[in-house]
DNA sequence: GATGAATGAGAATTCATTCAT
DNA sequence: GATGAATGAATTCTCATTCAT
């Protein structure tokens, strides 16, 4: 993620990965109270070679949340820059669901403390303002309702998609359903006034730190 | 929790009643990470008083569900009675997402594997029933679309409360808006086909037990 | 140490009582180095019970120190109280290096961070009140130079007893020899002013927090 | 550390000496708890080029002793040497001191069973040498009692040495006063017996070894 | 019946030392 | 010859649950 001076030797590198490939199946599984060293044996390393890399167990799941991040942001600049703003809104908005019904961990991590990290805040921010572009047009092209933020996007993909991750199991891809749903309730026809300003980006992210873990770390 | 045998002594009725109201309060306030210790403190009752009434801690949590659940199956009830079942239905989802704001306990239980105990199924069942005749007698009024049901209305309640509380904290009463976002979807205007049939009330509950705790409790 | 309201239980009054025993020789033995793990080990009990009524290690330490102190403020009281301040003087500072000969626990903790605690902040102001009393009858007596004070005899029995407790196990008793050389040094005769003003109490017990651990606790 | 048979190459003849000297000066300001690594980090090395040269981190601490007595004995072979025995003891304990409180390595390192490797055995003895030749000349001048030797120089140093140096954040300079006192009761004048025979210089560094780490190494 | 004490099984984290490049 | 990566053994501390009083 961040610029190592030296590029890391081979087999480190090669260790590097199977860390954040390994922790990142772990904690998309098993959720973030999965231990470090429930990673560790899955990455075939020892503990201490996980704590080398990532300080903290914090620090390790901020690495993941961070190439999670990475992806969406890309993806909503892609999708900023369609022809069809409409359709590509509504494929991003899919795509996102998926993802978080895919990775446990970005699920419960959302909007929690691992938020407030530099590097996570600016890719929120750059994925924002993707976001933010792909509305203006999509909104200029009357497909969607002119109240609608960038970061009521980001609340309605995390709650549908934390709920639709439960529902996986049982009914695979009965989040479509939902997703469907919402997409008719961001139509311009039929439109009501809704009843609170939309959140900003920062209060998106910031809250959950307190509200959710008023100790602290969970971990 | 069914009845035993010869009924409690007057002083044990009282801590039991301690008990549940402390737990409640503990959990709602603190989430489910929360310690049977911090409970027994704020009741005033030792840790084994607590361990004798539910032999684990999942079974002190389930009580406390089954209130939630019973408060909230008489509420749906009273609803599907009402002689605006369209305003009425309008009332319960805003009312219920507040409930689920307002109780960490409830919203990091809902659709946990506490949901697979019979008693709490049967009061699911019963919300069910009840949601089910509200959105007859509003779609008969064709107040809202005809292809709602009433899992529809326990996952969207669900993803907008769980979503919504993490967000109380720096922004309070935002998630009034995305209530009203999901109205605007429920509605038959403009409605546009959905991608993929509703979960069976046994699939809402039933799944997430494996999905979010695959290694069984999480405590 | 404190007040407990209800009076322990029995077998939790004989527990406590082992764990303090057996921390005291572990401690005093191996010094503060040592592992929670040992004392629970030689007190045939989990380490979860120590934790259990000492929440860290250092509260545990806290404790030891605590009774030390005691037993050496009382000392002190009935040296200050003697009829001969001079003889009681020259008894006290010998059972005070001697004391600390024997308790590597005191002798590593003093000065460090612990003596920041409420508790052992006012067994070490009591303690100095009573050596300055003994100290201004002796000095009142003319047995002992009158640029003395508390703090000083504090700061001599320290560094005696550390560096003699070292010297104990191939030449025991050989720090007698220096207390005999630290006692003719404090007799008026001879005196010659000194280079530097004494270390007030707090400076004599403050200090050390931040010069020997600056990382914080060593544990 | 005797002599390897091929002279060192240049690079590692300077990285020898950037290793002795970063493990001086973190050693010297952060005490022997301080990493391995921390030092290797200062040094620009690794740590395995650390252990390369010093097969444990005893004998890189060792080595570090090693210089700082080579520098002690040669104070005190120009002491024994001086012109003015008195002036020169008193400058000697006094810069030895001084010594001992700026450097955490020695002081905390002092007489533990570092003492017991030959090499410092040796410069040990070589102190010990010079010193009792300073105290011969300085008691020919009756400035000083006759039963001191050279062990009880070391003693005191070592003990005002490691007890100002704790004093030194909050008190600075305050250990002048002691080593004042100290000179003091090394007078003739007003000398009453001593209580026990000085320890030998060998008891003097030998003791502790067993005292202070019973276990082994602390580290 | 009720209590608080005891515990065992972890969890995160650190560090001296060894090994592959 | 040098490097940084890997590791195993410790250490402090937590908590649901069981037991003795």
């Amino acid at each position: 993620m961040a610029l190592e001076s030296p590029p890391l030797r081979a087999d480190a590198q090669r260790n590097l990965e199977r860390i954040l490939e390994s922790a990142w199946v772990v904690f998309a599984d098993r959720g973030l109270d999965a231990s470090v060293s429930d990673v560790a044996e899955r990455a075939g390393v020892g503990t201490a070679t996980i704590f080398r890399r990532f300080p903290t167990k914090d620090d390790l799941v901020a690495a993941i949340l961070e190439r999670e991040l990475e992806r969406i942001r890309d993806h909503a600049v892609a999708a900023a820059e369609s022809d069809d703003p409409a359709a590509a809104l509504t494929e991003f908005i899919t795509w996102a669901v998926a993802t978080f019904i895919d990775d446990r961990c970005l699920c419960e991590a959302a909007g929690g403390e691992l938020f407030a990290r530099p590097r996570i805040e600016e890719l929120f921010s750059e994925l924002t303002v993707a976001v933010e572009q792909l509305l203006s047009r999509t909104q200029a092209a009357q497909a969607i309702r002119n109240d609608i933020v960038a970061s009521d996007i980001g609340f309605l993909v995390n709650a549908i998609g934390h709920a639709g991750m439960a529902l996986e199991s049982t009914a695979p891809g009965a989040w479509r359903r939902y997703v469907g749903l919402i997409l008719d309730g961001l139509r311009p026809e039929g439109a009501t006034p809704l009843a609170h300003d939309p959140p900003t980006a920062r209060q998106l992210h910031e809250s959950n730190a307190k509200a959710l873990r008023p100790g602290g770390s969970r971990f």
